[in-house]
DNA sequence: ACAACTCGGTTATGTTTTTAACTGAGTAAC
DNA sequence: GTTACTCAGTTAAAAACATAACCGAGTTGT
């Protein structure tokens, strides 16, 4: 696995993508050929498609390593955890680690690739294609918790959304200007609440 | 001249270049494989000798720029120079420079690398090897100045010679501790004997 | 004396990369 | 409305590369 030719590979696909995301955080995504970015790598044109399908996937690789990250968990929980409660456990971990997934990251670099990802309609479409497969794929894995296929999307489909509302609602009140330690609390006890109601299903009176 | 293709050649030229010299100082010439200069610049073995002909060549690439030097200046030098005078003066501008070819540099670095040069016999027979190329060379470019065969071969060796002694002599003060700057001036006068001598020919009384 | 090993140097083969040219869509100029 | 330009994405051919295997000479250990 770990060759000279696996190495530079890895090493080409890594300068692609900074160097495209630092250059469209300098003069934006629309001001920044293809051309540009594969210059500033140092490799041709035809090089930096054979790495990146698309000029929107330069940005997305930087997250794409977390694709898949659902399932995984799902798939090496205890023996003994059900599967939301290993979603539920691997997502607080991600509060206290800071991880740019949940939204919880207040470095400033992370904070600028997320207005680039959310403030380039054609990176954001892109954004919500691939957390549908991996969305899919995290519904396989359930599938082989408790072999029934609808429920097993249900579940899956529930988490993406879950996901998604607390990472923004994170996001958004770091975007407010407070700090990630300052809004942990909060994050935490939302999580509780968004992963209590996925598992237990008891929405609160009134709803 | 300047595309990606011959960036990057010149790139692992050079870090095959400063790789070997680095570990050859670290450990010794022999007791550094092939393999293992490879290994450190990143790059197969069989690329490894697409660059260099030889083991010895990897140390000698460092020197190799300033091959050719010697006819180059005489094939440049002003209209109304002649070429004795033309190495007489590059010497001296060497000499104030501190260039590593005239023995007058006391960086450590290169003092290391000339102690790896001349201590490592395979080196040293092959460094000959290219300086005769160098005379060669000289030899050519001597002859469309005034051309005569024999006469440009035999100053194009004397040069070469007194320039290897000057060197030499330069090298040894340096290596018995003094600083460049304190043998600055002796080897300033050195180089006005020696290519006084060449250039009219008058040996002082009892030769 | 013999087997196992190391090292400098080489060869065959498939993969990756550069280069230069191209396509097709959009856009600004006139 | 036509010309000229820019850009994302593609293609073909040649250069460079990694990999794995090999050769021959020299060492070491037994």
């Amino acid at each position: 696995m770990s060759g000279l030719r696996d190495l530079k590979k890895e090493r080409t696909r890594q300068a692609l993508s900074d160097a495209a995301i630092a250059l469209f955080l300098a003069r934006g995504f629309d001001r920044v050929s293809v051309a540009d970015v594969a210059a500033a790598a140092e490799v041709s044109k035809p090089t930096l498609f054979r790495y990146f399908d698309s000029k929107e996937d330069l940005v997305l690789h930087r997250a794409a390593d977390h694709f898949g990250e659902a399932a995984r968990v799902v798939r090496d929980r205890a023996p003994d955890q059900t599967p939301i409660s290993a979603l539920h456990q691997h997502f607080q971990r991600g509060l206290d680690e800071r991880a740019p997934t949940t939204g919880l990251c207040d470095a400033p670099d992370v904070l600028a690739y997320h207005r680039l990802v959310f403030d380039t309609p054609g990176i954001a479409v892109r954004l919500r294609e691939l957390t549908a497969e991996d969305t899919a794929s995290l519904g396989e894995a359930l599938r082989a918790a408790a072999p029934d296929d609808l429920m097993s999307r249900l579940v899956a489909a529930q988490y993406a959304v879950v996901r998604e509302i607390l990472a923004r609602e994170n996001w958004a009140k770091l975007a407010s200007g407070r700090t990630a330690t300052d809004v942990h609390p909060e994050a935490a006890a939302a999580a509780d609440a968004a992963f209590g109601l996925l598992a237990r299903g008891g929405a609160p009176h009134g709803y």
